[in-house]
DNA sequence: TGCCAGGCCCTCTTTAGGGCCTT
């Protein structure tokens, strides 16, 4: 299976925004899609070393009690590494959980090959009319089945990748295509709003 | 009671400011 065939869709929870303001990843968890269908997962909780504060414990349901007896960091990350290998990744809002997956890997040493897109950048493109993109507002406007669990990461990340099907079912419905190449998410993430019909209509296949 | 940061994106823009989204 090579990279371009397997996508990752992660998630952290975390201490806080900024890795550079010294927060840490408190828990990851991911699923594997490859051709459309989530065929595995990870889910770790991990201990940062400090104590998180209540507001976190609330958001998160993630207690300091939970995280006294979870693995290190740098042992749940080394595990991660492997789950990921070269996959490529996906994200909602990915600039968060790059700015954390780089931070936490960086601190044991690691480094991947996997280029990251964005399931907040396409669903701004393609969903331009939902109430906003917050993540469950995004399940709910889908109409994908939820039991409102958000903000633990395994369940955000099965959210994350149950969106990006439907909106590639969408994009495939819309410009006649069978699968949406990883270049073309890529490229997507990018294209102005104004032009996404035309991009669409770019992909689709010369019919004889 | 969310505070921080940072990238994206829009507009009353580009020599800027502010909302959205992530925890």
């Amino acid at each position: 299976m090579s990279r371009a065939d397997s996508l990752v869709v992660l998630d952290f929870e975390t201490t806080g925004l900024s890795p550079d303001m010294g927060d840490r990843a408190i828990e990851i968890g991911a699923v594997k899609i490859e051709e459309g269908v989530i065929v595995d997962q990870f889910q770790a909780l991990m201990n940062p070393g400090r104590r998180v504060d209540p507001f976190i414990e609330r958001y998160t349901g993630i207690t300091n009690t939970m995280l006294t007896s979870a693995d290190s960091c740098a042992d749940v990350m080394a595990d991660f590494a492997e789950f990921i290998g070269d996959s490529n990744l996906l994200a909602h809002n990915a600039s968060f959980d790059k700015r954390f997956l780089d931070a936490e890997f960086q601190r044991i040493k690691h480094q991947y090959r996997g280029e990251f897109i964005c399931s907040l950048l396409v669903s701004r493109r393609i969903f331009q009319n939902a109430p906003n993109h917050k993540l469950g507002t995004l399940v709910g406007y889908c109409n994908i089945e939820s039991n409102g669990a958000f903000h633990r990461a395994l369940y955000d990340s099965e959210m994350t990748a149950k969106l990006w099907l439907a909106i590639i079912d969408i994009i495939c419905q819309r410009s006649n295509l069978e699968t949406l190449p990883f270049n073309a998410a890529q490229k997507l993430c990018k294209t102005p709003k104004k032009s996404i019909d035309k991009y669409l209509e770019s992909l689709k296949p010369i019919v004889a």
